[in-house]
RNA sequence: GCUCGAGUGGCGGAAUUGGUAGACGCGUUGGAUUCAAAAUCCAAUGUUGCAAGACGUGCGGGUUCGAUUCCCGCCUCGAGUACCA
């Protein structure tokens, strides 16, 4: 062979690399380990684009990478093949989501497999995987085993926790749990049923069931995490999602949350990264007060970061939900505040977010007491404060706090200012440098540290308050009204969860005839006829059973997609499938960690905190190693695709004239012109973004509209226009045909005139065709996405070029870490070089194989040693994509030193090999070698190669460089000082006049001040 | 609003601790080869100017012999987050 074949290469040592189990990893070994994981992927059913493997590329140089260096590499993948589309595609079409996740599976494995990847596939996991599911139930039985024992700082087991309920009670645990736990001593624990001590067992475990107000999402059926939303519409399918009050299990993982915090700290991991999960956990430190209603026993606690501005309080607001407001309302308020209640419960989570501006609340009627003047305080209550974060309360100190001072405004309630020499009559001073508290009793002239100090010990030696450290992180909802996901290992009697032990597990998916919820409104599982726990006999058998008295419901609930993604690292560390442990204690202990973790960012709070959460969990119980999942993370950049509108413009201005005429008494004027404006907003928009279009006139489907503008809703809905986000296929658009489309593209890209064609903005065109219809055609670049149909498959590139050169040229578009668009205009220069590389080996007689065993020249030598370094740097640095030059630049350079010395060229294969492994493999075997380059010790890079007695000396007049001037660089400073002096351009430049000063720094620059 | 990140040729992007701005690739132009095309190879390519030169890393200042890099003040774009008391 003497061309440059890559089908025939990269085929023959994919086949090898199988056959061979080059990159089986061993659980046994004197090299050094090195873990480098990929964010596993879930198996959609449109297949891998060439977004997906950029991490993956990426992650597998650097695996290829530690191997060449002496590490003994795991590097595996696996899918997250739980979840929403399988579930959803079973609806629509009746197959078996685990039926359509295999078939996905096959395609994805057929894809990656293209690509050469070193993945080590005989540790693949699946999370919808009974074998793999079994051990996600038995974490979950590890975390209902469990409570938080918060003087320890540890996870601790249940039955240590019976022990001293029945010999000491509650009193003196201090651990996390419920708040409305109450105290009882070891005389009362005695005294309770079995039931009563279960429940109270339940408000400890570190997985719980609670009524608690949830996000539930009506079109999808089920409930969402916080991270689950996003702009407060779901982040999968953007449909609407209410606030609704459920029997939900949940974990604890605020127990965990300053630990959370800490462990972060230590990790290596990028900064934008940690801040978000900083920000998520959302620590504040302050200090909780209770304020005393008049005239009555209930008691408000509040949560505030200045308990130093205490005596500016001025009135308290609850949020509209506070379990008080009903109790305290007068009767002549009673009205009106239910009233608002109403209005607020009705506005979606969307609206009252989009609207900060607006302020209301009712006054309640009842007043507090102040705990130090006893001042009356009237109880408000108002949106501003939400009922999720601290107690729902707020004590509202206006002269210190905006949204305080503008509510006091709004409702003429005084402003005391106790700030002093701070003018609060245009706003409120949220400062607290410098300066000084006034009108506060004891703490007058204080600084806002000592006044701090001062208060909390009073507030403590009063008993109405303490210093306490508050966190916006909520335990996490773990209840899915779903059928594609695990199953809970848990049974009910008598009203109570009962678990299933570890050796009737994996508790299998019941079959169902539909996967949709029931008609009384129960999950999906609710449809199964198999599917309730005899008790007896240890086994699942049919609900109609339930009767007998040893035979129990099972849970209806499934659990969310990052139950099965929290844990698989630890799965992989197994080299065997072993039935009886979820990974034996000595793989544990071999791999420990991931040393290298890449994936995108957009898990930042979701998986990668659930993850840490789990493991410190597990950690505590004495069940893993370590305390942090993953020490270093890098997230790839999105690769984003260029997708193509091209939409008939149905409803326009005269048409929305022709609505607001027939009926003129449904809108007012200032209604009218709201209404045009909206309307121009979005013929502005779809400039940039896709275009809006109507099935009947009054629905505009316009995309991505409702991100950029600002529009009154109320408007749409009162014209009943939708705005939905929809992509279509630029095939499928009425326009003749395809290749006039085609020709409008071009002459977006070229600015010329198609026939009647307007431009609008940079992007579009806009058509007016013969019959008046009118389209708009235009480009964006948005991440890649079936629906946008922008997507670019690997699999084309690879037959066309190859993987190497896929596998190159995504590094070489850019930094790994940054969003690029993709482009193949590029991709030339990358197969061009690689076919370069080929004939540096193959510069024989009819370019057959030619590598001599002649010494290298030592330009040659200085060219593979200035690469090794550079290489070996690029690649520690993560900055892949100035690899890629670095090679381009040294084939370059010995294919103009004519070089074929084995000395030059067997190393430089394996420089490149973890980037293009199928040639370099090639290369290797014609050099002569009959094993796989892939272990081969990395090129030892010598610096003697590259020393060098002259340097091109950059000689520069008041830092402008001049002119280059060479010299030996053993000179002194003074010698080089004189060389360049007498040089006639020095003195050309110089017209005749004196320096002033010149600067030498030997080995890099000269430069004259004159 | 807040928190991060980024602004460099026609394009993707390089540039060590401040030391020759624009590596490498694409594109473009010219040339070689070819009946022709593809492929390949050679040369040029920041702007301006015939040239010497001048100007150039978002804008305005500053520090320095010297600034894409450091400091101050702005502008623009992107990402995340959002009534967090």
């Amino acid at each position: 062979m003497s061309k440059y074949h890559f089908n025939e290469i990269e085929a023959k040592w994919q086949k090898y690399w199988a056959d061979n189990k080059t990159f089986k990893a061993d659980n046994n070994s004197e090299k050094p380990k090195y873990y480098v994981l990929d964010m596993f992927p879930y198996p959609s059913g449109a297949g891998l684009h060439v977004g997906h493997p950029l991490g993956y590329i990426a992650s597998d140089i650097y695996a290829r990478y530690k191997r060449h260096k002496g590490f003994n590499v795991l590097h595996p993948m696996g899918y997250d093949s739980f979840g929403l589309p399988a579930e959803q595609y079973a609806i629509q079409t009746g197959q078996h989501p685990a039926k359509t996740t295999e078939e996905n599976i096959i395609r994805y494995r057929e894809q990656l497999d293209k690509i050469g990847f070193s993945f080590d596939w005989s540790r693949e996991v699946r999370t919808s995987n009974p074998e793999y599911y079994k051990w996600t139930q038995w974490i979950f039985l590890q975390l209902f085993d469990s409570w938080y024992d918060i003087d320890l700082d540890k996870a601790r087991s249940i039955e240590e926790l019976r022990v001293v309920f029945s010999s000491e009670g509650n009193q003196k645990v201090n651990a996390a749990c419920d708040e409305d736990t109450e105290k009882f001593t070891a005389s009362d624990w005695k005294e309770f049923s079995e039931i009563q001590k279960q429940e109270i067992l339940l408000k400890y475990r570190l997985t719980y069931l609670a009524e608690t107000e949830v996000n539930w999402c009506p079109e999808l059926g089920t409930v969402l995490a916080n991270d689950e939303i996003v702009n407060g519409v779901s982040e999968r399918g953007g449909f609407p999602v209410v606030r609704k009050k459920m029997k939900q299990w949940s974990m604890r993982i605020t127990a965990y949350a300053q630990r959370l915090l800490d462990g972060l700290e230590k990790l290596d991991w990028p900064q934008p990264l940690k801040d978000s999960q900083t920000n998520w956990i959302g620590r504040s430190k302050g200090a909780s007060v209770e304020f005393k209603v008049q005239n009555s026993d209930f008691r408000i606690p509040v949560f505030t970061t200045r308990p130093d501005t205490i005596f500016g309080v001025s009135f308290m607001v609850l949020a509209p939900e506070h379990q008080l407001v009903e109790k305290i309302t007068t009767a002549d308020q009673k009205e009106e505040v239910q009233k608002y209640i109403e209005t607020t419960a009705k506005r979606s989570e969307r609206e009252r977010m989009a609207d900060v501006k607006t302020i209301s609340g009712v006054f309640t009627g009842a007043y507090a007491e102040h705990p130090f003047t006893g001042e009356s305080l009237p109880i408000w209550i108002g949106d501003y404060v939400l009922a999720g974060y601290g107690t729902g309360a707020v004590m509202s100190v206006p002269c210190g706090d905006q949204r305080d001072y503008d509510f006091a405004k709004h409702f003429n309630i005084p402003i005391p200012n106790i700030f002093r020499d701070v003018d609060i009559s245009e706003e409120a001073y949220s400062g607290k440098e410098n300066t000084f508290i006034t009108n506060s009793e004891f703490l007058n002239d204080l600084s806002y540290e000592q006044a701090t100090e001062k208060i909390i010990a009073a507030l403590e030696e009063k008993g109405v308050g303490e210093g306490k450290i508050n966190y916006r992180l909520r335990d996490a909802v773990f209840s899915r009204q779903r059928y594609w996901g695990e199953p809970f290992p848990i049974y009910y009697k008598d009203g109570m969860p009962q678990a299933i032990s570890v050796e009737h597990l994996p508790l299998h998916l019941p079959e169902v005839e539909k996967y949709l919820p029931t008609e009384t409104g129960e999950p999906p599982l609710g449809r199964a006829d198999v599917w309730a726990w005899d008790e007896k006999n240890l086994k699942v058998v049919s609900n109609k059973l339930i009767d007998h008295k040893t035979v129990f419901p099972l849970e209806l609930n499934t659990m969310p997609g990052w139950a099965g993604s929290s844990w698989y690292f630890f799965r992989y560390m197994e080299d065997a499938n072993r039935d009886e442990v979820f990974a034996s204690k000595e793989a544990l202990n071999y791999w420990k960690s991931v040393d290298l973790y890449i994936g995108g960012s957009e898990h930042a709070t979701g998986h990668l905190l659930y993850s840490r959460f789990w493991v410190k969990f597990l950690n505590d119980r004495g069940l893993v190693p370590v305390e942090e999942p993953i020490k270093k993370l890098i997230n790839q950049g999105m690769i984003l695709g260029e997708s193509a509108f091209a939409y008939r413009v149905y409803l326009d201005n005269s048409q929305v004239e022709e609505i607001l005429e027939k009926n003129p008494e449904d809108y007012s004027s200032d209604e009218k012109e709201d209404l045009r404006a909206l309307l121009d907003q979005i013929k502005s928009l779809y400039i940039s973004h896709s275009i809006y279009k109507s099935e009947s006139p009054k629905t505009i489907v316009v995309n991505h509209v409702k991100e950029k503008m600002s529009f009154k809703s109320d408007i749409l809905d009162r014209l009943k226009l939708k705005i939905v986000p929809v992509h279509v296929d630029v095939k499928y658009v009425n326009l003749s045909n395809e290749l006039e489309v085609f020709k409008l593209y071009q002459s977006i890209e070229s600015k010329k005139e198609f026939e009647n064609a307007v431009f609008i903005g940079e992007n579009g065109l806009e058509i007016t065709r013969d019959n008046n219809e009118k389209y708009i055609v235009g480009r964006e670049v948005e991440k890649m996405s079936k629906s946008k149909y922008n997507v670019v498959n690997p699999d084309e590139i690879c037959e066309k070029y190859g993987a190497d050169t896929l596998r190159m040229y995504e590094m070489f578009l850019g930094p790994l870490e940054q969003s690029k668009p993709w482009n193949t205009a590029g991709i030339t220069g990358v197969n061009g070089f690689l076919k370069k590389l080929w004939k540096l080996y193959h510069s024989g007689k009819n370019e057959a194989f030619f590598v001599t065993e002649n010494e290298a020249s030592k330009d040659s030598l200085k060219t593979l040693h200035k690469t090794i370094k550079k290489v070996e740097e690029d690649i520690e640095g993560f900055s892949f994509n100035t690899s890629v030059s670095t090679f381009m630049i040294a084939v370059n350079e010995l294919t103009s030193q004519k070089c074929n010395s084995r000395e030059i060229l067997e190393p430089l294969a394996i420089l490149i090999s973890p980037y293009a492994p199928h040639i370099a493999e090639e290369l290797w075997s014609k050099l002569g070698h009959a094993d796989s380059i892939s272990t081969v010790p990395f090129p030892k890079f010598e610096e003697k190669h590259l020393v060098e007695s002259n340097k091109e000396y950059p000689i520069s007049f008041n830092g402008k460089m001049r002119f280059t001037m060479e010299l030996p660089l053993d000179l002194s400073k003074d010698e080089i000082e004189s060389a360049v002096m007498a040089h006639e351009k020095t003195i050309q430049y110089l017209e005749g006049r004196t320096p002033k000063k010149v600067i030498i720094v030997p080995g890099k620059i000269v430069n004259i001040v004159g």
